[in-house]
DNA sequence: CTGAAAGCGCTTACAG
DNA sequence: CTGAAAGCGCTTACAG
């Protein structure tokens, strides 16, 4: 039963105040007995806990905020919610702060960069307690922001390449090599026995372009490589698309005899429309996808495809991130996580 | 160029105080200048605005929080992120609300109350200015919490029937009715010819169940309800599930000329199974699913489904949101922005 | 239309 | 290990 409002701007609320009035201690006692912060006498901490939870004491995120200059948001940045990959990423990320205390402040930047400076510019006035942020390349005015906030962030799905322009010192990431990915599924394409294996890429986001460049040295290394065999559409990536890529690949260029779409959905547009046109997959032409989306598994053939382990980023990622909030330093600033070819009857 | 620190607490951003200063009025002033409130001479606001500027003055949410009890989060609770839809209506909502200075707070249900419940609970700690949620049925704890919060709060995706046993009062809610948008998808499966028509569901939410009352009531009125023909299983909904109830109903009634399945992904599972089994869509048995999901059209053959407008309920319930927050009451406390059955090839 | 004062509910920084 | 004081950056409530 709280006690009726005193004063003119009284919220009614518990406060530190009241929980310290019924234990018996001094607020600041109280603050330091619940956050578990600093050595505090184990009588008072048990008192204190009592009274606390015998009043229903909720902390206030803002006074807290207000008062260490801190919140307990962590921001979220990424590309779209309209690929399962970034959604799985998000659940994990969620799943692992949350029990942690922290509330996530989501950012859907749409492949934009501009958008994602406006957007981090936002979470930023929050000031959210750490960053997870899709991807290694922002533009200059992004990194600024980040750098100059002072906020731990890790960058989620790829990873530096060895030749890397430098990246900004103490640039933490969890991934996996889009390149070398890509590159072991066209190895795996060679190995079946193709030899005419054409890349079909949409959105060409830089992970994508990572895959493609992949493709491209897997190619070159077997001394298949064949430019006017890449298709690449800057449209966003769907079903409809990889159907319509797929007919003017076969279209044109009828001696194909694989393709590597950049992303599952295209992949599974391509498989429907081979029915629909009665080509043979993968007698006529091998088709394979990336990150082993949902339904891959059940298309007719099923997909040969590369699964990505967006949950363990998401997971890790978030780890990583908990650590520096603490002002731990991790082991290694970088985490690989893989990948692996799963190969269906798709090819 | 900010000032130097001075005390031992200085944090260095601009403040209200500096912009005041710097305006040559009090602070006060500058807060009501900003935020457009109550009535002040129209050149001081103009003064205000330059010096704001010059500044880059940004304003500290927690400390508006703190101050005024009300933060600038919108909260959100929906079911899934795996589901289309709700991707569909949380990108809606957020195009909606983030124009309008508002952050939004999401929770993911993953359709269980007790989570709902604990979920609202850590964002009403925020003190969110408004709350967005899916579905009108939730338990009594959280109906208590909403109601108990005095935070504005609208319902998406369902309205309530006419015999709804009485809401409380001031529910407000944007959605379409679930059970007529089965009863008319059925009709259509009728109109088509179709007399043993068997309805397929899964994960059994409440607007699920809704939508398979509308199937019964449509069998009923034409006097060919038969509830062995009734499939319903608690799994999510995925295209494998589709798959195995596609096989399970076909094996055992294969006398059925037509299946619902209550959402798409279980249809296009089924459209994919049969396609493996060698049955032909719509000859032996038609197929029909619901909410018009990326791919449906792709199919082969392309899914009948119901088209769900939850692109607009999103915008439709951010918007009534926004004017609640403001302290309008709108005309109507529920908004119904229909369905539309499209008739493809599968039926 | 404008302002001086007080207060929102915490934590920091300093003492002891 | 504990606490009194001050302060975080705003807005409310009251005056004028």
């Amino acid at each position: 039963m709280p006690a009726p409002a005193k004063n003119k701007r009284s919220t009614g609320r518990v406060t530190l105040q009241d929980v310290a009035q019924a234990a018996g201690v001094s607020p600041i006692t109280v603050s330091r007995a619940l956050r578990g912060e600093r050595a505090v006498d184990p009588q008072l901490v048990e008192r204190v806990m009592q009274a606390s939870n015998r009043l229903g004491y909720v902390p206030d995120p803002a006074a807290r905020a207000l008062a260490s200059q801190r919140s307990n948001h962590v921001a979220i940045l990424i590309p779209l919610l309209s690929n399962t990959l970034f959604v799985d990423l998000l659940d994990a990320a969620q799943k692992t702060l949350r029990p942690a205390g922290f509330q996530t402040l989501i950012g859907v930047t749409h492949y934009d960069e501009g958008q994602e400076e406006q957007l981090l510019r936002e979470q930023l006035m929050h000031r959210p307690a750490g960053l997870l942020i899709t991807g290694l390349n922002h533009n200059a005015a992004t990194q600024a922001l980040i750098s100059r906030s002072q906020v731990p962030c890790v960058h989620l799905m790829d990873l530096p390449a060895a030749s890397e322009p430098s990246l900004p010192p103490s640039t933490y990431c969890v991934g996996f090599s889009q390149k070398e990915a890509g590159a072991s599924l066209t190895r795996h394409l060679l190995s079946s026995g193709r030899r005419r294996i054409a890349f079909a890429g949409a959105q060409l986001d830089p992970r994508v372009m990572q895959r493609l460049y992949g493709w491209r040295s897997a190619l070159q290394a077997a001394q298949l490589y064949d430019p006017t065999l890449e298709w690449l559409n800057p449209a966003s990536s769907s079903l409809a698309l990889g159907g319509t890529l797929f007919e003017q690949i076969i279209g044109q260029r009828p001696a194909v005899d694989a393709i590597f779409f950049c992303n599952d959905d295209l992949a599974q547009g391509a498989l429907l429309a081979a029915l629909r046109l009665g080509i043979s997959v993968p007698q006529q032409v091998a088709i394979a996808g990336f990150n082993d989306l949902p339904g891959s598994d059940q298309m007719l053939p099923a997909l040969t495809t590369v699964r990505t382990p967006r949950a363990q980023i998401g997971e890790a990622g978030a780890t990583m991130l908990l650590g520096l909030m603490r002002g731990q330093t991790p082991d290694q600033p970088c985490i690989d996580l893989g990948f692996e070819v799963i190969t269906r009857r798709s090819s």
